[in-house]
RNA sequence: GGGCCGGUAGCUCAGCCGGUUAGAGCGCACGCCUGAUAAGCGUGAGGUCGGAAGUUCGAGUCUUCCUCGGCCCA
């Protein structure tokens, strides 16, 4: 047998204080979430972190609540996510923050849903008892509700699950109806008129959800508008429109042209005379159209030739005034029809002119506000059933669209009447007819029109006027946007939005709870106010509707009098009250709110919804910050959608990965803008997790049967300790700070940098030695193991507000003593002393790890040669010209550091093949074989090693005693 | 069409007030170790910084235009 087979024989293994833990390698999240979720509900962990937390400063992170419908996407769980981050954050870094989770109940979707539910049963919603109707949605948002709340839990998110907040609580309602009434007591709610989308056939408003565009042959009609006074050179001349609605005739009140078009006047001087009928052009009449499109009127009205007058500069045509083309018809349209500047007129198609009603569309009546022209002057020329009304003179019970029977959809009698009426009075130049995109109602497939309702309205204001609108952009100006950005962006919108429209002609919601007295003006009267609160907040919203008006009024009003209104507000005005329902009326909340965190979608959304909710009831935001997050694409950046079956849901990530994976993916991408998901990216989530999980490992393995005895004072510490110590000071100061400012990415990259280049391929490897050779009782071992404690308590909890699941599993390994009622996430981040932090010691450092990377270049060469295998077959020789180089590396254990079996420093010139990095100038690495045995425990070659125990002196004395 | 935002290695991100050969982590390739082992360590290959023009001694960094993508509007 030889010597080396009498090595191999002899094993010092169980010699060896080898790591141990029973924290697995492989995690397991799928099964082992759910089991530390019930751990966390058993111990009430909510409670308990709002008893650890009661005399700390407050933080409120207030929840936007999502719509009670369907599951989850991607999006609700980054949202979430995000806020659980920020709420366990602050929690561990010294706040009360208490996150009260909240759902959005009313409005369409919802009722879509219910209204689908009874037409399976056969019932039409016509014929379903509206407080019925009322029950059943409130049930159908209760179901969502509960599973949305499951599917949240299961994310780690953490609040107040057992008493969340819907804007469809009776309290909740009645807070709104409250918050309305503030509104209309100061004077900031009117009642104006507005044309919405109409369907004549559900006599209903439509949503622009509920439109979609089939085609739809309309008859076209191009008029011509006589002036009133003609403006100079333009006697005699008229302009003409060209309409796809000719039943809108009888609405119109301007004519509309574009200020950057080029327009001219045109004289017909033959008509065609090649038909078998008179065109309606005659030669001699003079026309004024744009001219790019002229060519398509001499087209369309069959003229043969004609010739171009002059220009007509659109100062020309500014502040004309026309006839209305039924001038003298039925005694009803001797109105003045002015001529208005309009950015929306082009010369795509038409004639340059728009005929312009603003009861039936929205950019007429936008040009009618625009030009500070008055609503009064707006008629009502439809009714619900698309039928004329006599503010439609001489065409009352003509109907736009047949509503009942086979011909539904077709046209009614309204669009011949008109045209029969414009060409008896010679105002018609051509018709046509013109096959394109309508909108039609998606439930009754028939076509819409845009129809003038009257609507409820809150006033903005003018900017400068100190109303709603000033006090919004103050607000905004007062306001801490992340990122930065989103305040120029909501600012905006502000600045430009129009008055807010409340006012919806719906079932499920919070109704408008407002008496209308003859003059037309809300009554404002806090008797009556509070009657119909309290019945809300002991019925709910059915009160308002169940209730005759005489019990609201009481005895000082006479019903007759009051006109009850049926509408219900707009959901956004639900949600725009939650500060005042959840954030001010919760005890356990304070106003305002420090953050609302939403995607980017709700600066047009919730954000504003709320701001000025808060500015028109208390005169500032309901928040002292906003957070927008960017939306969540497919990997190639692409919107997920069912129709390219991109959809990635967070369900499937859970299932396969767990949630603290998909935690992961949310803390390391940058969400201020949007964020990709897919398989690859996942998998970067997986890995990393797979790293820090085995750096935790290690840490819990290394600190097997660690005692807080072993502690080794600050100033005993070998420098590598203390080099250890001021990395973690360093990292605390920028986790903590990256926390503060909501800069996820940055936190969760310092920490698994740290982790992965300071821990695992450094302190923990150099170390190896030490922790298994040394004695147990060896100052240098309890240092290492000392500084691994409190590197392992800290790094559990940087990462616990990440990845909750993972921490709380190692916290609780690392502390039985906590398994009963203890967890992670009841400690605080821990204080760094900031004795530790070390600058020159820092700099020292850098320079040894920067000589260690050209060791370890040059052992690479060594390898590649086959002449070394492991690192502890080498010895080196360190050339470095740098003083302080040599100064840094001096009272060192230089092979230590190099995990090598010898090294040595020298400051003589290195020989050409020294090995060399470019980026370390100074130095340069010679590699020898480490001359001597190999000790048969530590692995080291040293000469001191002899047969026949084959130990190092370092073993012997270890082994001996 | 308008407002706002963004496009840096395969992926996720750094890159401060413009200043030497653009960085990190992960992945990938190759190697080592086999006492963190479905782990650990090391070495290496990857980028005309979306494109073009301009300002400047000098631009990933400033300006303009274009392009692609996102959100919100029209």
């Amino acid at each position: 047998m030889s010597d080396d087979a009498a090595n191999k024989a002899r094993d010092y293994r169980d010699t060896l204080f080898l790591p141990q833990t029973d924290f697995p390698m492989r995690a397991g999240l799928p099964k082992k979430e759910p089991q530390i979720l019930e751990r966390w509900a058993e111990m009430n962990l909510y409670r308990r972190l709002r008893e650890e937390a009661k005399d700390r400063k407050p933080f409120v992170l207030h929840d936007g609540p999502p719509y009670a419908n369907g599951h989850l996407h991607m999006g609700h769980a980054l949202n979430k996510v995000l806020k659980d981050i920020v709420v366990r954050s602050r929690q561990m870094g010294g706040f009360d923050a208490n996150y009260v989770p909240g759902w959005d109940c009313h409005g369409l979707p919802i009722e879509w849903k219910v209204e689908e539910a009874f037409r399976g049963q056969g019932r039409k919603k016509a014929d379903v008892p509206p407080s019925e109707f009322r029950t059943a949605c409130r049930e159908y948002a209760q179901k969502w509700v509960g599973i949305q709340s499951d599917e949240f839990r299961r994310l780690g998110i953490e609040g107040d699950w057992d008493d969340p907040y819907t804007t469809m609580a009776y309290d909740a309602e009645a807070t709104i109806c409250a918050e309305f009434m503030k509104f209309a007591a100061s004077g900031q709610v009117y009642r104006g008129s507005k044309p919405v989308m109409w369907s004549p056939v559900e006599q209903t408003a439509l949503a622009e959800a509920e439109i979609e565009y089939h085609e739809h042959t309309s008859t076209t009609i191009w008029v011509r508008f006589g002036f009133r006074e003609a403006p100079k050179g333009l006697e005699g001349a008229e302009v003409v429109i060209w309409t796809t609605t000719p039943w809108t005739i009888p609405g119109n009140r301007a004519v509309c042209y574009g200020p950057g078009l080029s327009y001219g006047l045109y004289e017909i001087q033959e008509v065609r005379g090649d038909l078998d009928f008179d065109p309606w052009t005659k030669p001699g009449q003079r026309l004024v159209l744009a001219d790019a499109l002229a060519d398509e009127v001499k087209a369309a009205g069959f003229v043969e030739r004609w010739r171009r007058v002059e220009d007509v500069p659109t100062a020309k045509l500014k502040g004309a005034v026309l006839d209305h083309p039924l001038k003298g018809f039925a005694g009803g349209y001797e109105f003045a029809v002015p001529l208005l500047s309009g950015d929306h007129v082009t010369d795509d198609a038409g004639t340059g002119f728009v005929h312009t009603a603003p009861s039936h569309g929205q950019e007429d009546y936008f040009v009618w506000i625009e030009h500070g022209l008055s609503l009064e002057n707006v008629p009502y020329t439809v009714d619900e059933t698309g039928a004329y009304t006599d503010e439609a003179p001489g065409f009352t019970g003509e109907r736009v669209f047949v509503t009942e029977g086979k011909k539904t959809g077709r046209d009614g009698g309204a669009n011949k009447a008109v045209v029969a009426e414009l060409l008896k009075r010679d105002a018609l130049l051509a018709r046509g007819r013109l096959a394109h995109s309508y909108p039609h109602s998606w439930r009754s497939k028939a076509p819409v029109l845009y129809r003038n309702t009257p609507q409820w309205f809150i006033r903005m204001g003018r900017v400068g006027d100190g109303g709603l609108r000033d006090k919004a952009l103050k607000a905004i100006s007062e306001t801490a946007f992340y990122p930065a950005s989103g305040q120029n962006r909501i600012r905006t919108m502000v600045e430009g939005r129009p008055d807010w429209l409340v006012s919806r002609q719906r079932a499920w919601g919070v109704p408008i709870t407002l008496f209308v007295g003859k003059d037309g003006e809300p009554l404002v009267d806090e008797a009556v106010n509070r009657r119909i609160l309290k019945a809300i907040r002991e019925r709910g919203a059915d009160a308002w509707f169940d209730t005759d008006k005489s019990v609201f009024l009481g005895d000082a009003h006479d019903p007759a009098d009051y006109e009850k209104v049926e509408d219900i507000l707009d959901v956004w005005f639900d949600s725009g009250s939650t500060h005042a329902f959840v954030v001010e009326n919760r005890k356990d909340l304070t106003w305002p709110a420090d953050l609302y965190l939403e995607g980017s979608d709700q600066h047009r959304g919730w954000f504003q919804s709320s701001l000025l909710e808060a500015c028109g009831t208390r005169g500032r935001a309901p928040y002292e910050a906003v957070l927008t997050h960017g939306f969540v694409l497919d990997p190639q950046g692409r919107k997920m959608s069912k129709s390219l079956g991109n959809v990635l849901l967070p369900e499937e990530i859970t299932r396969k990965y767990g949630a603290d994976i998909l935690r992961i993916w949310a803390a390391s991408a940058d969400y201020s803008e949007d964020m990709r998901i897919g398989d690859e990216i996942i998998g970067s989530a997986v890995d990393a997790y797979r790293k820090l999980r085995n750096t935790l490992r290690y840490l819990l393995a290394a600190l097997d049967g660690y005692d807080a005895g072993e502690a080794v004072p600050y100033g005993e510490l070998p420098d590598l300790e203390a080099y250890v110590l001021h990395r973690l000071n360093a990292v605390d100061a920028e986790v903590r700070a990256a926390y503060e400012a909501y800069d996820f990415k940055a936190a969760w990259r310092a920490l698994t940098e740290f982790a992965s280049q300071d821990l695992s391929a450094f302190h923990f490897d150099v170390r190896k030695d030490t922790l298994y050779c040394d004695a147990p009782a060896s100052k240098e071992r309890r240092a290492a193991r000392f500084v691994m404690h409190e590197t392992f308590e800290r790094l559990v909890r940087w990462l616990a507000p990440i990845c909750p699941f993972t921490a709380e599993e190692a916290f609780l390994v690392r502390h039985p003593e906590e398994a009963e009622s203890g967890s992670v996430h009841l400690q605080l981040f821990l204080d760094t002393d900031e004795n530790w932090r070390d600058d020159a010691l820092a700099a020292r450092w850098s320079r040894i790890r920067a000589v260690r990377r050209v060791v370890t270049g040059a052992l690479e060469v060594e390898r590649r040669e086959k002449r070394i295998g492991a690192s502890l077959e080498a010895a080196v020789l360190v050339h470095a010209s740098d003083p302080e180089t040599r100064k840094a590396l001096a009272k060192h254990d230089l092979a230590e550091l190099f995990i090598t079996s010898g090294a040595a420093v020298t400051e003589g010139t290195a020989p050409a093949e020294a090995f060399r990095l470019s980026e370390v100038p100074d130095v340069a690495v010679e590699v020898r074989k480490a001359p001597g045995r190999k000790c048969a425990r530590c692995w080291k070659v040293l000469e001191e090693v002899r047969p026949p125990e084959e130990l190092c002196a370092r073993c012997h004395e270890v082994v001996e005693a």
